[in-house]
RNA sequence: GGGCAGGUACCCAAGUGGUCAACGGGGGCAGACUGUAAAUCUGCUGCCAUCGGCUUCCAAGGUUCGAACCCUUGCCUGCCCA
């Protein structure tokens, strides 16, 4: 019995596990803790620089939901200490050093994003800084004196900047000591993390090996690809769906991955079979699979809501109940207010959908815009305007604007 | 502390006195195609404008009829030697 309940959870544990280190003490921990009924303390740190997560953390925290579905206790680490430090690398400036607050106040959104997955009761919240931010010069040189230069150049990253010539900051070799502390700091028995955080996560059995501990497990989870379906998902590369984006936007973004892609996010953000989402047709397990997202992050309303707006938009390219700006004209607006006329590069650029005057000439040129079904292809066009009509107005494949006119 | 090499548009990267708003690639946007897509093909991609004009090539000065390109100083980055 015992063993059939081991395999039932391992079969959860590795869906879409890209390593695990090692396996037979992950076996050996939870054949110990089925047996003791003990539960095991899973790790997963967090790092509070940038507030807003998308799709791509959430691999993890769906991870996290896995085991704590299974009974585990789950620690969600928010590495304030490492952001508070700041990236000084000097990269670029949006990695700044984060006051307190900031820090607060990011880890408020992430708590708020997390527990719309995760249970907050079962669900311990530990900040770093709590045991970092008391450590004793003398203990940090300490835990440094446990590692070389030569083992940190070893890092994939590091060795890589180092040999395109980019900068590495000394403070930069503190963060896998600090995170491999923090596994001491809480005796966990298994840490996730991402592909790219292995040899952090490594670091961390080091140490505690190192402090008399059982070195914790390691699970590596793959980054999730971003919506070009390449690179990762990173808001550096501009390829995110954000928790935050507003419910149509999401749909949207999901619904505009490749099939390929599609099937990675099922297998990663879902626990649903495999087998059988390929028996559906793609544009239908696509659907569904937006659907099911949104859902998790803006309830039952916003995915219908999104998934209705995505049909009219896209499949019936007809405008939306809500267009993306809606704007209402006076008489006053006009030179002549006898003649209400403007030129349609103008209302573009009020509508607010398009940057400048020469973007909003070149898609009149392009034939991207359309004026009540009708395509303007001319760039000085003008529209005349009669009162109390409404104008509907299809910008580029996705963008839609109302413009009217106000009797009096 | 000394020596050397660099800093070009969202990113990478050509250009080294006028023909440069600046080659090329990536990204983005648009059109065609489609199952929403992806892939592919085509076009566009500083700002304002009818010809044309205006502001750009780390920053500030300078040389010059004229500078992204030359000089000076400063800031930033990498490498080498101490």
């Amino acid at each position: 019995m015992a063993t059939s309940e081991l395999e039932q959870q391992l079969e959860l544990i590795l869906r879409g596990t890209v390593e695990v280190i090692q396996l037979d003490e992950l076996k050996a921990k939870l054949t110990e803790s089925l047996k003791e009924g003990r539960p095991l303390k899973i790790k997963a740190g967090f790092d509070p620089t940038a507030p807003d997560l998308h799709l791509g953390h959430t691999v993890l925290i769906q991870k996290l939901k896995h085991f704590q579905d299974l009974g585990h206790h789950v620690i969600f680490l928010i590495g304030d200490f490492t952001g508070m430090i700041g990236d000084p690398s000097g990269v670029s400036e949006t990695r700044k050093a984060l006051t307190k607050e900031q820090v607060l106040a990011n880890a408020k959104t992430y708590e708020q994003q997390i527990f719309k997955t995760l249970d907050p009761e079962k669900t311990r919240i530990e900040f770093n800084s709590s045991w970092m931010s008391a450590m004793p010069t003398e203990t940090m040189v300490e835990i440094c004196s446990h590692y070389s230069v030569a083992r940190m150049l070893e890092r994939d990253d590091f060795s890589k900047r180092y040999r395109d010539q980019k900068p590495i900051s000394i403070h930069e070799f503190l963060y896998p000591l600090v995170q491999g502390y923090d596994s001491v700091a809480l005796e966990a028995d298994v840490e996730l993390g991402g592909t790219d955080q292995k040899f952090n996560l490594l670091v961390g059995r080091d140490l505690q090996r190192d402090y008399g501990q059982k070195p914790q497990v390691v699970l590596t989870m793959p980054l999730l690809e971003g919506t070009d379906g390449v690179r990762k998902m990173s808001k550096s590369f501009g390829n995110v769906i954000a928790l935050e984006d507003r419910p149509a936007d999401m749909f949207g973004k999901l619904m505009s991955i490749s099939d390929d892609l599609m099937m990675r996010y099922y297998e990663l953000l879902t626990v649903l079979n495999l087998d059988e989402v390929k028996q559906q047709h793609p544009m239908e397990a696509k659907k569904a699979l937006a659907e099911l997202v949104v859902r998790q992050y803006h309830g039952d309303a916003g995915a219908e809501e999104a998934k209705a707006d995505f049909q009219q938009r896209f499949q019936k390219r007809d405008f939306p109940d809500e267009p993306d700006a809606h704007i209402v004209l006076k008489v006053q607006d006009f030179v002549d207010p006898k003649d209400c006329s403007l030129l349609l590069v103008d209302i573009l650029m009020k509508t607010g959908l398009v940057p400048s005057k020469g973007e909003a000439r070149r898609l009149i040129s392009q034939k991207a815009i359309q004026v009540n079904g009708e395509k303007m292809d001319d760039i000085n066009g003008v529209l005349h305007f009669q009162a109390e009509q409404k104008y509907s107005m299809k910008i580029g494949k996705r963008k839609f604007a109302i413009v009217e006119l106000t009797g009096e």
